[in-house]
DNA sequence: ATGGTAGCCTTGCTA
């Protein structure tokens, strides 16, 4: 089974992108962010058309996640627990081909002065708990998003410059290192080692055109999926078209 | 030159 995630900075502009890709690529389950709309205005005709189900978490303007999968989804949870009051869409699972799977869209948390980065820490800390309360189950599952975590120095195109950024914090880092320390797998780096390899290039300065980026969209595997787990990469092709996302898909393969 | 890009039911916010 084939898992990718995918921001894509709004739905709408980037639908044609995201058809050929899924034409292309042929996953079994894609995990969207950004979606930047409300559940009524996703395309799901048009992902139909290519044997796609779709369970959207919208958002007018901001946020918005979905899951795609060609066998139906059960038993979806449409929040991350830990927060009754939080009505940011950042977080949809549920279960597919006896697959736990998350499309998830951690808070940015720019800048680190501010209630956005306490709001990014706290979400964090939901997070983990909510993989703690995963892990008991001893089931395979899979979180995957845009973590915004570039979780070494390796997954920074410069790390003096991005130093102060919520992106590369310790606190940040801290509590995504946490979650490896459940037990959880970072999928792309056991086929993948070397450094700067990135899914995210800013569309400012020639980011894309120079190969400066980030590595901030992870697939996170329990122990039970990461024993199934036989390969994981960054498909750039996305990134390289007109009218590209800032992000490029991401995918692992369990077998 | 305190800029630069993209998306949003925009004129500022988020990334």
């Amino acid at each position: 089974m084939k898992i990718a995630t995918f921001n894509v900075n709004s739905i709408k502009v980037r639908l044609p992108i995201l058809l050929s890709w899924l034409e292309e690529a042929r996953p079994d389950v894609v995990c969207l962010q950004e979606i930047k709309c409300l559940a009524g205005d996703f395309p799901a005709l048009e992902l139909k058309g290519l044997g796609y189900h779709a369970e959207v978490v919208g958002q007018k303007t901001y946020n918005g996640v979905a899951l795609l999968s060609k066998a139906p989804a059960r038993d979806v949870m449409g929040s991350l627990p830990g927060n009754d009051g939080d009505e940011q869409a950042r977080y949809v699972e549920a279960t597919v081909d006896g697959i736990r799977v998350a499309s998830l869209y951690l808070p940015n948390g720019n800048p680190v002065a501010s209630d956005k980065f306490a709001y990014k820490l706290a979400w964090m800390t939901r997070l983990k708990a909510h993989a703690e309360a995963l892990l008991a189950q001893e089931l395979p599952f899979v979180l995957a998003g845009d973590y915004n975590v570039c979780p070494t120095d390796a997954d920074v195109f410069d790390p003096a410059m991005m130093s102060a950024d919520a992106l590369c914090q310790g606190d940040s880092r801290r509590r995504f290192r946490a979650l490896l320390n459940l037990g959880l797998v970072d999928a792309f780096r056991v086929f993948h080692p070397e450094p700067h390899r990135y899914t995210f290039w800013d569309y400012q300065q020639g980011r894309w055109y120079r190969d400066e980026g980030l590595r901030i969209d992870h697939l996170l595997l329990s122990p039970q999926a990461a024993d199934r787990l036989i390969a994981a990469d960054i498909d750039k092709g996305p990134r390289g078209k007109e009218k590209a996302s800032d992000h490029t898909p991401v995918w692992c393969e369990i077998a």
